[in-house]
DNA sequence: GCCAACGTTGGC
DNA sequence: GCCAACGTTGGC
């Protein structure tokens, strides 16, 4: 299994309203950006994802996980851009801030501080271990 | 609201 | 194939 980071702005597509799907989950469609659309290409039903709200809050608030591989995005008619579906696993504790992921070193290669702008970035063992503890998450 | 970073587009 | 212009993202 592998892990990964989905971006979203909460005041277009927050974390609640993915809980509010429930187990049916999201398409998670309008990724224009093919290293993003490389990097879900790469995913298996059944990979996780920290769920990432930018610019208000700028704090990983859940845990996800891919529910459908990648498949053509259904809002656009353009054969480039495909997408997984996601559904919520559980929402973190404590919220981990982007503050709190720059302020640790251990931290300092992962693709949120290193590729700011990425919007679905790839996300180490490790990493996912060490964010889950900080937000007093299960990593499971 | 500003602006730096950076990806994409399109003229040549 | 280069590169300037442009648009978008996202932190601050």
């Amino acid at each position: 299994m592998r892990y990964w980071l989905f971006k979203s702005e909460p005041n277009k597509f927050p974390w609640e309203d993915l809980v509010a799907k429930g187990d049916a989950g999201e398409e998670w469609d309008g990724i224009r950006n093919y290293q993003a659309r490389n990097n879900m290409r790469e995913m298996k039903v059944g990979d996780r994802g920290f769920f990432y709200h930018s610019n208000i809050g700028k704090e990983v608030v859940g845990i996800c996980e891919v529910s459908a591989e990648s498949a053509p995005d259904s809002t656009t008619d353009d054969p480039r851009w495909d997408c997984v579906h996601l559904k919520a696993i559980r929402p973190f504790k404590t919220p981990v801030t982007l503050a709190a992921v720059k302020a640790e070193p251990r931290l300092a290669e992962m693709s949120l501080v290193t590729s700011m702008r990425l919007s679905v970035q790839p996300v180490t063992q490790e990493e996912w271990t060490l964010v889950c503890a900080m937000g007093d998450t299960d990593a499971n």
